[in-house]
DNA sequence: ATGAAAGCGCTAACAC
DNA sequence: GTGTTAGCGCTTTCAT
């Protein structure tokens, strides 16, 4: 039969010491001052009886919770798993917790999602993109803690941000093509409207072509983001129906990137002699494949680091600034 | 100059709306008895004032906090992200939230992230894998929620698991292999001891092939868990280096299986003619890769999604039983 | 259908 | 270095 009793809490273990709960209380924070020889008394006492502090009750008295709340749109890739990571691991050390929620590129859902995460009372909360439903930008702007966007730079920042120019990233890809001499290039990419950064690396594309002087209708829509390494493949299979006399491919991502390298193994037509590929998101896939793949490098696992020195130095009442990452184009195999 | 203001409570919107704190609360409690007129004003008075629900209240007084804590190795890994997605998705059903971390494939660090998590009073814990520290444990042990260990069946379960035999599921591969007539058989995987779930399918390639009367000493270690595409293909060039006759390699996860592809591929050594190629894991990579991967289904997002329910199930005192996941060997171009 | 009183477990604020 | 008091914002419980 289970022994199903009240756990213990700070004042059985005040009872048993023979102190005060204050004293316990105390005991248990690092900084704070008990003597030496009571707090050890204190927590070995607390360690027998099996006592867990109660985070819940101490964020409600204290009016802070250790919570920075984080959405993403899908926790199932790996640019946003390094964001997160880099996220996790320098709030740990400043013993705060992230509390992740995914929003599958749907900004609906978003607003959902941020709802139910302001409720937890976090001390910051971080959202991917600056695109927002009305009512996701109010509560965004009326809640009082920061605020950080972050994947994009926002044309009205709601209050800080840490990202790049998704278009601007592109057009560095779309330079490398034209500058290797390439004048018919395609994009791959996901339906428009959905996923922000991929409808803004569309636009990104669109711009650096006319600026080019080039023919900017080469646009392939793979389907709902995010494009899958096997959408990549099929979109390619229709490039090359569509758009056969094409010399170089801009995809949206390396997965798609991918998927459609495989198709040209597939169908035996050579990469980069026939077609260049280039990618975004430097995935690993891109450094291990044959032919490697060239890519922009977004620094994702940076953008997660960097976004959480904002919010300790916000926190800690320290001069914060935006941070605008460089993505940086790597040229590899699959382009030259 | 930036408005400061203490955030509007349950009792300011009572006295704004001129009834008790206590309506209010029912107001927002879905199915409790207020009459619809009150609820709606109420509702509209909260948004129109910026009140946001303090969840952190509500768990202290109703002493339940409609959390699930989860530990994964990493969130870097397709794997364990669907593992975790189907246990979002399952359980958002319900309005539970995930508290998600991550121990880098290192039990003193899941010791440390377990104690973390159950300072906030989940509902339940989920695990993954059966091995522990001792503190974690007797914290696992001693604690009055559910625990449910996953991705494994442990020999001794602290309480309920959701998992299979790892040890089996490659059994299967080498099956599939010997059938296929290959006798010398290689084994592609990480430094003993760090991730349990690899060594134990390291033993059961071992005790695979001692069970056919074959050698099973072609064992390579590609390096401190998890093993990276790179990590595998440079474990298959050791492999070719060391034992140039192996005809059919196992390896620890599709990732690793990728890499030694790629290592063959620019070798320019075929698959599946001279070496068949077998991973674990089913991650999109096979799927898409030329030549396609053979490779173990686990069902990730299924043992997610059956954690969640078991979960829910035993918070509504149903019969509650352990799941034994039952993986499935696919066979595909790369070992045929 | 609504209200009043009490208290969840902790810690801020003050006292000594 | 330690204790006392009060209260964080909600909901349980009981009353009407």
């Amino acid at each position: 039969m289970s022994n199903i009793r009240k756990p213990p809490t700070m004042a059985d273990i005040a009872r048993v010491m023979g102190v005060s709960p204050m004293t316990v209380s105390r005991a248990f924070k690092a900084d704070s001052l008990v003597s030496a020889d009571t707090r050890e008394a204190i927590l070995k006492a607390a360690e027998d009886l099996g006592y867990v502090f109660d985070s819940t009750a101490s964020n409600l008295r204290s009016q802070k919770s250790d919570f920075v709340a984080v959405t993403i749109p899908s926790i199932n890739n790996a640019n946003f798993a390094d964001t997160v990571g880099g996220l996790t691991d320098t709030l740990a050390a400043r013993n705060m917790q992230i509390l992740l929620g995914y929003t599958n590129y749907n900004i609906e859902e978003e607003e959902r999602l941020i709802e139910q995460l302001l409720r937890r009372k976090p001390q910051a909360i971080v959202v991917t993109g600056g695109r927002h439903t009305p009512r996701a930008r109010r509560l965004l702007e009326t809640v009082n803690i920061p605020v950080i966007e972050t994947w994009d730079i926002p044309g009205e920042p709601i209050d800080h941000y840490v990202g790049f120019s998704n278009a601007d990233a592109v057009r560095q890809m779309v330079d490398h093509f034209v500058g290797a001499g390439h004048r018919r290039i395609a994009f791959i990419g996901g339906d428009v409207g959905r996923d922000t950064r991929g409808s803004e690396r569309r636009l990104g594309f669109i711009a650096a072509m006319q600026a080019h002087g080039l023919d900017a209708s080469r646009l392939i829509a793979a389907g709902a983001p995010p494009i899958s390494m096997r959408e990549g493949a099929n979109a390619m299979a229709r490039l090359i129906e569509n758009y056969p006399d094409t010399e170089a491919i801009v995809c949206v991502s390396d997965l798609a990137a991918y998927g459609a390298l495989t198709e040209c193994r597939r169908l035996g037509v050579a990469v980069p002699e026939r077609f260049a590929i280039g990618g975004f998101g430097n995935y690993e896939i891109g450094e291990v494949c044959v032919p490697t793949l060239t890519t922009i490098n977004a620094f994702a696992r940076e953008i997660g680091e960097k976004t959480a020195r904002l919010i300790l130095d916000i926190l800690d009442n320290q001069a914060a600034e935006n941070v605008r990452i460089s993505p940086e184009l790597i040229v590899r195999d699959s382009s030259r």
